[in-house]
Formats: structure tokens, sequence, C-alpha cells
DNA sequence: CATGAATGAGAATTCATTCAT
DNA sequence: AATGAATGAATTCTCATTCAT
């Protein structure tokens, strides 16, 4: 039992890293197995097919991300809140460079349907931003304009940077991270006078918090 | 003589669209002959291989970006300036969103040299972002932090909007989606007093403009 | 009718010398046509496919030989006949070093059907040569032994000189060649006292020859 | 383990085979698969190319020959030294009459490459023929003339017995074979009175003894 | 007649997947 | 369970031949 979980789990990683170095298409499952120190047919004991590792090593970052990121509490320390989950989602994301670079640069995906997948993720979080950002122009803490607009112009620029540092490896300290972004965010289109507001905003920019009106 | 003109441009819209429909992988020459309604021989007959269709569709994209952006002359009128590389930029893309997609998301690409190349063009703005920035810090007219972050957020909230409109087709007027953008620039983390600076650092955001002085 | 038969031997010429510079099937109707200055296309009004250009390639180095050798007459001298023999076949073979070269080296054949033809060629030459070797035998002017395996001998030995010659192009005064040649007939497995055994020989072995009792 | 060795060999055989029976262009890797009885891809887990089994056939048999022949030793028994390597060449090209074929023939051969490899190993035997024909006329035991011809004639006289062999499988004893070969060289073009230099010359002509003073 | 663009059958090679051991 | 040899469908690319202009 022991070993099957760690069987399946080295072929993950291995499966990870080749995926990681030479894109879906160039990744073979004897590159794979070989990285596994074990038989091609090994693999197939663990997975189905090829397309299956790769989908479940998205998925599983994709699930990391969502349990990583807490419900903002209003009447709590939103501030606080909001700068820990960005912090949650760098520490998910650069824990795991490898997936991200799949998940981020869309970087040779197994077919049509999996970046379906990928794109229903990002047209989700768009959606929960633009509402967060209309309720927060509602209070006018966010300047009038087009909420798409800005949920993509935020969801871009927070993609572009995660990318970047995946692939680079370029490594900033974390923290410094984290509050530059924040600041970003707060600097950017967001005019608050009052901090709840602004969480609101900053916690649905951080791609996950669910709003409470 | 204009014939073979023709079927090539065949070929090549064909190309694009198989391209942007399945991605590069997905594509297969059979598809491609068959969206341009010639047996598979005849594509041979116009590119030597099927990479180099597809390299030739993103070189030419470059190409057409490339010489659409005007060198900003500080002298004149900056702001109008930036404003037409902004718009020359987003008509250029607009007017070829499959091309725009394959550029923009990176999906399936060849292989590895051309990724890279790829790569070294973001690379290449972002360079040019950063010092402009850097300038601006000089000036007074950027707040204080890590440049490189900066030019890396702001790239990336560019993409991201020009990707959007290229796979969704949404479509913004343009002019509204110009000046969107531009006060999304100067609104962002930019604290101009004046004109000129402002216009200085957004040309360079707009990716094109030479500083002088 | 003068410009047709012209563009026949153009494009005959032409095959000529990329068959030798290429071998068969390295040889592409475009390089042919182009050496010929002539169109694609044009090539298959004046030859029904490829192969029939090289087989009428090998065909006309086969008649032109055939027709240069001169029937042996016993009665006349004997001696003179012979050489003339050697020199025509000489001349006939170098003159066409190209073909010459298709045909001795079996280099690049269309298909076993011409490899077989080629071979029935060599194997007439040969039978021809072991009659007039056996006949000799009981003249007493040809040593005891296998006659066939003398007659493979002659004729290896033959085509490996015009081999050569015809691939390296060291050009050999041909006078000097006929009388080498010559020379080691003679002193070779002959053992003649008689000028008219040594010439029935020698005749049947330049490989033409018909004997008569 | 014996078995991955079996069924390299299986595959040799038939693709030995089949370019006997074909020649290099005709014979298709479905074809070499069949005889074998694998599938396609199966000749793949075996040999990277087509071409890698045609050259490792005609490899080996240089690799055959070149062990086969030993040094002469011009002190010992000569004459039974010489006998031995005709003896051993003959023995090692009817023992695989269908590579002889393609080694002696050229005939189709995969690549001008390969062609050259063939000729530069030709060339070499002549060479060495050479000068060992131009020894023995400083010892006065090989008539005047050129020595290059004599070689060429040599040599051809020896691959054209041998081709003949290995393609009509005509079945000479060995034993009759390789004296009628000794005497043919004997009393060619040789004018010997002792039997060491006889030896000399006609070792060289057998193809690999080094000479010694 | 000449042209050369178009054709498509055909070949080599790859690799995900299967399955006997 | 593990192995890795075998499979063969699938794909790219070639080039002799055809045929409309």
């Amino acid at each position: 039992m022991r070993d099957k979980e760690k069987r399946r789990n080295d072929l993950l990683r291995a499966a990870r890293d080749v995926f990681a170095r030479k894109g879906y298409h160039e990744a073979k499952i004897d590159d794979i197995a070989a990285a596994a120190r074990v038989a091609k047919g090994t693999f197939y004991l663990y997975f189905p097919d090829k397309r299956s590792v790769f989908v479940e090593l998205v998925d599983s970052l994709f699930a990391r991300l969502t349990s990583a990121i807490l419900e903002v509490d209003i009447a709590g320390d939103v501030d606080g809140q909001v700068k820990h989950n960005i912090r949650a989602i760098i520490a998910v994301l650069l824990d795991d460079p490898a997936v991200t670079q799949m998940l981020l640069s869309y970087t040779a995906v197994p077919d049509q349907k999996f970046l379906q997948k990928i794109r229903s993720f990002y047209e989700g979080a768009k959606q929960m931003l633009s509402t967060a950002l209309r309720d927060g122009q509602e209070m006018g803490i966010v300047v009038d304009g087009d909420v798409e607009l800005f949920a993509t112009f935020t969801l871009g620029a927070l993609k572009e940077c995660l990318l970047e540092i995946a692939m680079t490896g370029k490594s900033y300290s974390r923290e410094e991270l984290v509050s530059e972004l924040y600041r970003l965010l707060q600097s950017g289109y967001l005019r608050m006078d009052g901090r709840t507001a602004a969480a609101a905003a900053a916690a649905a920019a951080a791609g996950g918090g669910k709003r409470k009106a």
C-alpha cells in the first residue's frame, strides 16, 4: 500500500519533471518511466494513459490552490487575510514551479479539450473578480470603467509574474513579492478610503475569496 | 504568377485556422490541405515542412507588430503618439486573432527552439519597459519598487487583454479599448504630475518608444 | 522533326549525366529536366517513364557494342582483327563513360527485371567465350582446366579495367590500353603456337566474334 | 537475453534475403519485417533505420574477410599460406552468398556515402596489389608493364568468379576452385622461376599478404 | 508542343499502448 | 506486480506521373 503510493508519486514527479522540461508532446512515456526508474509497462499500472498523468498534475495544482485560499471574513482583519491569500497562492505555485509553468503558459497541452478546461478555470476566476469589482464600484472604491477589463488586466498581471518566476527560477523573497503585489493592487485602479472595500476587491483579485454582501 | 501567390495565401490562411482551432500538434498536414482544398502534396510545394508555416505565421505577426510601432518623439505630442502605438498594436493583433492567440498563449509550439524565440521577444519587451520605468523613477514619476516586477505586471496585463479578445472574439470598440488601457496604465503605478513624463513611461509601456534624454 | 530529335537527345544526355552522377534512385525527373533545360512535363512527352530512359541508355550502349564488333575471319589477319575488336570495344565504352559505369557497376539499377537483363548479357558473353575456349583446348592452344572459370576470369578482368577507367576518368592512351590488354590475354592462360587458334579465342574473349569451325 | 539476440539475427537474416532478392531500394521495411515474421515497428527496436541493417550486413562481411586473411610469412611455406588465404576468402564469401552479392555487385546501394566506402575498399586492395607487383617487377618475376592495370585485371577476375558463384549458386568443390584460381594467378602474367617470388606476388593477389623484404 | 502546378500513392519512422512472461 | 518486447495505427514527407492552360 505504502509502496504503491510511493511508486505512484515517483511516477507523478517524474512525469512532472519531464513535462516541464520537454513539453507534453516531446515527453515520451519512455522518458517518464526512465526518470521514475521503472519499466515502461509499469507506468500503465498506475495511470490509464499519458493524458491522465498530465491532467492529474494540473488538477492537483488546481485543488491545492483552491484549498489554500481562505474565505475572507469582512468582520475580521481583512488586510491580513488578503495578504494571507496572496501569500498562499504564491506559496502553492512556487512550490511546484514545473506544474505552474504548465498551467500558466499553456505550453504543451495534451489536447483542445484540456485547454478548454484551463480556460474555463481562468474564466471562472475572472468572473469572480469582475463581480467583486462591480460591487466595489457601487461602494465607490473602484473607479468607473469596464470591470471585466479590470479583471482581465489583474489576472494577466498575476499570471505573468508567477509564470516568470516559474520559468526563470528568479527567486524573489516571498514576502517581498507578497507586499509588492499587494501594493500594485492597491495603488492600481483601486481608490479606497476604507479598508473593508479594498479588502473585498483585493481578496477577489487574489482569485479565491467568496464575497459576502 | 498571381495564382501561386494566391494559393500560398490560401494555405497560410488554412494553416492559421487549423492551428488556431486544434493547436500545432493536433493540426495535421491533411487537415491544412483539406482546409485549403488542395492535395497533401501541394502543401509541400509551398512550404518545406509543417514547422515553417507556423513559424511564418508568427513571424509575420511579429513583423507587423514591429513595423506598426512608431518611435516616440518626446518633443512632440507624446500623449497622442502613445495612444497611436496602443491603437496600432491593438489593430495589428485584432486583425489576426488566430495568430495572436498562438503568439500570446504559446499554445502548442513546434519545438523548444521556437519557444525560445517567443520568449526572447517578451524578454526584450520587458527589458525595454524596465529601463523606461527606471528612468521614470529617477524623474519621480514612477513609484519606488522593483521595476522588473512592474514591467512583468504591465506586460502580463496587456497580453491577457489581447489574448482574451483574440480568443473570445469579444469586440470592444477599439477606441474604447485604447482609452481604457491608457487609463489603466496612467492610474496604475504611475504618479505623474506633468504629461511629458507620463507619456514617456506610457510610451515605454506601449512597448516600442525609444526614449531620448 | 529535327527539333524533336534534338530535344530527345538533350534529354537522353541530361539523364545519362544525372544517372551517372547520382545513381538511378537519387536521380529525380526534376534533375533530368533541369539539366536538359526543359520543364518536367516535357520529359514525359519524349519518354513514357523514368525507367525507360535508363533502359534506352543502356540498350543503346549494348547496340553500339554489338555493331562495333566485327566477325573475325580466320582466313585473314586474325591478329589485327582481334586488336581491332578490342580497340572498338574500348572506343565504344570510353566514349560513353557515364553509361559504361551504369552497365558495368550495376550501380543504381531501376529494378530486378532490368538487373536480369544485364546479367543475361554477361551470361551470353560468358557462354560464347567458354565455347571458344573449349575449342581452343581441343586444338591444344588453351591449357586444360575449367573453361567456364577461364571465361569468368577473363570477363571480370575486362569489366574491372573498363569500369575503373569509366569511374576514375583515368586516361590511358587508348593504343596503350589496347596493347596491354592484348598482351594480358596472350600471356595469360593461352599457350599458343599458331596464330589462328589464338585469334579464335581472343576474338571470343573480346566478346563478340562468332566462331567458325 | 538470448531471445533478443535471436530476434536480431532473424531480422538480419530476413533483411539479407530481401536485399539479395530485391535490392536495397526495392526492399521495404514491411518486406523485411514480414520475412522475419514480426511487425514493422519491431524492426526499429533492433535497428535505427533501414540503412543501418544494410551497412551492418556488408560491414560484417568485410570484417570476416579481414580476419580470415593471414599475413604471409615469406620464410615459411608460402605456397601453402597463399592457398590458405584463397581458401579462406572463398570460404567466407561462399558462406554468405547473399551479402557477397551485395558487396561485389554494388547492387542498389543505400547512398553515395556508402558507395564511397565500398569503392575505397577496392581501391585499397588494388593499391596493395600494385605495390606487390611493382616489387615483383624489380625481382624480375613480374613482366614489365603497367602494374595498376595488372592489379585491376586481377581484382576484376577474382571478383567476377566469386560473384558468379554467389549469384548462380554454382557449387564448385571448394578445393577445385582454390587450385584453379591459384593456377590462373600463376600462369597469368607471372613469369616465375622460383617459388618464393611467385608466392609473394600471388599472396598479394590474394588480397591480404603483407610482404617482408 | 511546352509547361509546371497539382496530385496522391507510398515509404520510413515514431510511440502510445498491450500483454505474455 | 513488474517487465519490456511487440505491435501497428498514425504521421510526415517524397516524387513519379498527369493534365489543364
